[in-house]
Order: structure tokens, then C-alpha cells, then sequence
DNA sequence: GATAATTATTAGGCTCTCCTAAATAATTGA
DNA sequence: TCAATTATTTAGGAGAGCCTAATAATTATC
């Protein structure tokens, strides 16, 4: 298995480029909390390693190889974080900084245990997918709640963060994945939406709302909406 | 927290000095897996760091504060083991080279979370004991099977070994911690004893007698052996 | 389409941890 | 006691992975 560095790149390419298209230097460098120059240096050598396909000044893309070990890297990840909520208890804001060392020392063993142990879980703790042990992630069908329409209800399934303190808050107002919410407005030009969770009312701004993800479950309506 | 290196330093130091009294460099090497002349260096790097005392030429001792970390990480790998051979069921001739990873990268938290999980147990599965969080050991009282007197029955308490052929062939034999077993006969010369183990004998050698430990419960004889 | 701003790369260096080979100290034993 | 052996340290060096400063390519702006 690579080592963490070259673990820590893969999966941050592949993540990149599948919530923007396209991985840029500078871009990679902030998630990694790297200089930009350095990360330069480690893209030759994960193209020398044919992890990755790199030509000068025109960004990264992850050869199969390379996408392979990303994946694996990322269901060890969120294995990680289910066990350590689901088992150990540990809550959601927590999880994600212990998994980001798990991910590097499970062995395809334990990791397989582990998933197991919890009964193949389809998510984390955050509702992201977890890739199978081949390699394949579900494709996802949510959408940000800050495409919802007002006075429809949607169940949460994924946040999109790894911020503890976004995840607090959060679960301070109970948005959890599986949880039901329906909005009730939302402000013109970017303004706020006022949303509705276990019966409490909550005005959260379209920043927050673009990194909920859910899935629409109002009662199909008669006819569309009209125009 | 120290990183992986020095705690592999560290905890070699302890268990380096817990078994033979003073550490040479040479020893450490080899239970590193590392040139002497590197550990040489980085001796001199804990002692500039107050984690060891060490004088050239005459061996390494850890300060108070090396033992802390030593101890500490001693902790951490023995529940990992503990945790992964009880709650995932890996078998205990596997559980240590991926503790040897997991040390370094519990938290406090979830170290303690593990602890309370397996309802705060005293050893890992070779029957090791696991440092509290305070950093206490309890003293050992066992002596090693070789040194156990014909027709005595002892039970196993713990057995001092990493490597995973000589425990899948103490486990052939039925031989855990917790398992009692009787010595029926031993051959003089340093020769093999003849021992019983649940119903079954087994002719094991010096060596092997020497890495198992056990507590005499043998009942007490009216008077002492005569003379 | 020239210039300015942004983004990415190269150049040169640093720290860590490890190595081998050579030198030196300590120990052993004849 | 002195020579041989063994243990340890010093010297010199390598590769990973990171950094800053300087330079080059790309993209945006007028
Ligand atoms: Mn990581
Ligand atoms: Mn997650
Ligand atoms: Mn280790
Ligand atoms: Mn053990």
C-alpha cells in the first residue's frame, strides 16, 4: 500500500475533482495545508508512479491506479468514522480527524471486520457513501436544500463538511442524515431560508443550506406548480 | 504527543530495560529493526529532548517523562490488541503487528473509549498487563514455565512473544492465558519438558518453557518436597 | 492584443530519519 | 597484560517531504 502522504494526495485529488472538475495546484495545496510548490514537487512523483496524470501547468486527474487507492483511502475513512460513532460513540464532529489517521494503518482485514461488525453500512456518519472493497461508490441522488422550493419537506442525506464546528451547529438545530425538514421560505437574492426540524423553526444562510444535501419527500402535488 | 518514531524509540527502551536490566544500543537496534549507528543518533536527540539519559558507551535509560510516553503507548497498543481480538475476533497471533500501528494513532478519548468498551480489562490477549492511563503497571507474579517443578499445575498467565508462528503454535497446543496445564515430566540437560494440557501432552523445549509464564495452583502439599 | 493579475513551476535549502564504512572504546580471554 | 573480539560512535551521505523566493505560464482586463 502507498504510504499516508501519497494517500493523503490521492484521496484529496479525488475529492477535488469530483466536487469541482478539475484539480489545481493551489487548490490541492489548501487541502492539504501544503505550499503550492511542494505540491508540484509530489505530482511529478505520483505521475512517475503512474498514480496520476500530470502536464505542466494544466492540473492532475487520477489514472485507474490512482483512483483505486483514492477509493480505498476513502472507505477506510468512513468505515473509520461509522465505527468510531456507531460503536465507540463518538459524535459526529468528532469523527472525522480521528479517521483521517485510521484511514492509513486499517489493513483490508480489520477494515473488512469492521464493516462487518457494523453490518455493511451503505454511509458515514455524515451520510457520504462509503465505496465497496472493489471500488465502486453508489452514485449519489440528493440535492442541496438550497434548491428546495418552499413548503416542501426533504429527508437529509449527507453533509457536505468536515468542520466540527458547522457539524455542532447542525446538530444543535438536529439536522442529522434521515432526518425530515421541510422549508418554509426563502429570502430573495442569496437571503436566508427558514426551515422547519422536529417542529422547531430554524433561518439558516444559503452558505449552510448549499452544503446540506437532501432528498425530496413532499407528497407528489396534483399538477405542477403553476407557471 | 511524540511522533511515531520516538514512540517506537521509547516504548523499545522501556521493554528493552523491563527484561534485561539496561539497554544497549545494539539490543535496541535489533528490536528496532535499525542500524546501530542510527539509533546512536537518535538517542542523542530524546536525551537533547530530556526523554532518556544516556552517557556514550554505557547505555540508555529512560527520565520520568520518557516512561510517561513509553507507558503511555504501551497502553494503547495492549487495549488495541485487546479490542481487536475481542470485538473483531482477530485471532492473537495477528493482533500485534496491527496494534503496532494503532498505537501511535489512538486519541486519548477514544484509547479511553475502547477501555470502557471492554469493560476495563487488566491484560491484552497474551496476557500482558495493560498500563492504567495514569501510567501504573501492575506488578507481575509469574514465573516461567521452565522453572515449574514436575507434577505441578499451573495456569497460564501470560505469554512473552510477538511472533505470530510461535503463537499459532502455543495455540495448536491449546496454550492461552487463563488455560491451566500440568508439567508431568522435565529431561535434565536443558531437555524438553513433557507437559498436559487439557487432556492432551505435548513434549516442548526450554526455549518455549521459557516465554510462557504461569502461576503455580498447584494444591498445597501437606509438608515441602523432602529433600 | 497588450498589460496586469493570478496561478503554477523551478531553484535552492532545510529537517528528519535512515544508511554504510571507518574509527575508537570497552570487554574478554590467553 | 596485551591482543583479539565485540560494541559503540563518528563521518559522510541519501531520500522524503516540506519551505521560501524567484520565474514562467496562463487568464483576465482594458
Ligand atoms: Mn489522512
Ligand atoms: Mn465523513
Ligand atoms: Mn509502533
Ligand atoms: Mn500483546
Amino acid at each position: 500500500m502507498a504510504n499516508k502522504t501519497i494517500e493523503d494526495y490521492l484521496k484529496a485529488i479525488y475529492q477535488v475533482d469530483v466536487d469541482q472538475d478539475g484539480a489545481g495546484t493551489t487548490e490541492l495545496a489548501e487541502r492539504l495545508g501544503i505550499a503550492p510548490a511542494s505540491v508540484t514537487g509530489m505530482l511529478k512523483k505520483l505521475a512517475a508512479q503512474d498514480l496520476v496524470t500530470y502536464t505542466r501547468y494544466q492540473g492532475v486527474g487520477l489514472t485507474n491506479a490512482g483512483r483505486a487507492i483514492a477509493l480505498d483511502v476513502l472507505r477506510r475513512h468512513r468505515l473509520a468514522e461509522r465505527y468510531l460513532a456507531d460503536v465507540l460513540g463518538l459524535p459526529w464532529d468528532r469523527v472525522h480527524d480521528e479517521a483521517e489517521e485510521w484511514e492509513h494503518v486499517l489493513s483490508d482485514d480489520v477494515a473488512a471486520r469492521m464493516d462487518a461488525a457494523l453490518g455493511w453500512p451503505s454511509t458515514d456518519p455524515h451520510g457520504e457513501p462509503i465505496p465497496s472493497a472493489r471500488g465502486d461508490v453508489p452514485p449519489l441522488a440528493d440535492t442541496p436544500l438550497a434548491r428546495l422550493r418552499p413548503r416542501h419537506t426533504a429527508r437529509v442525506a449527507r453533509v457536505s463538511s468536515e468542520d466540527a464546528e458547522f457539524l455542532r451547529y447542525l446538530g444543535s438545530m438536529g439536522i442529522y442524515p434521515h432526518v425530515a425538514l421541510t422549508v418554509l421560505t426563502i429570502a430573495p437574492f442569496g437571503g436566508p431560508l427558514t426551515i422547519e426540524v422536529s417542529g422547531q423553526c430554524h433561518a439558516i444562510g444559503q452558505g449552510v443550506a448549499e452544503r446540506i444535501f437532501v432528498v425530496d419527500i413532499s407528497p407528489l402535488p396534483a399538477a405542477e406548480e403553476p407557471a
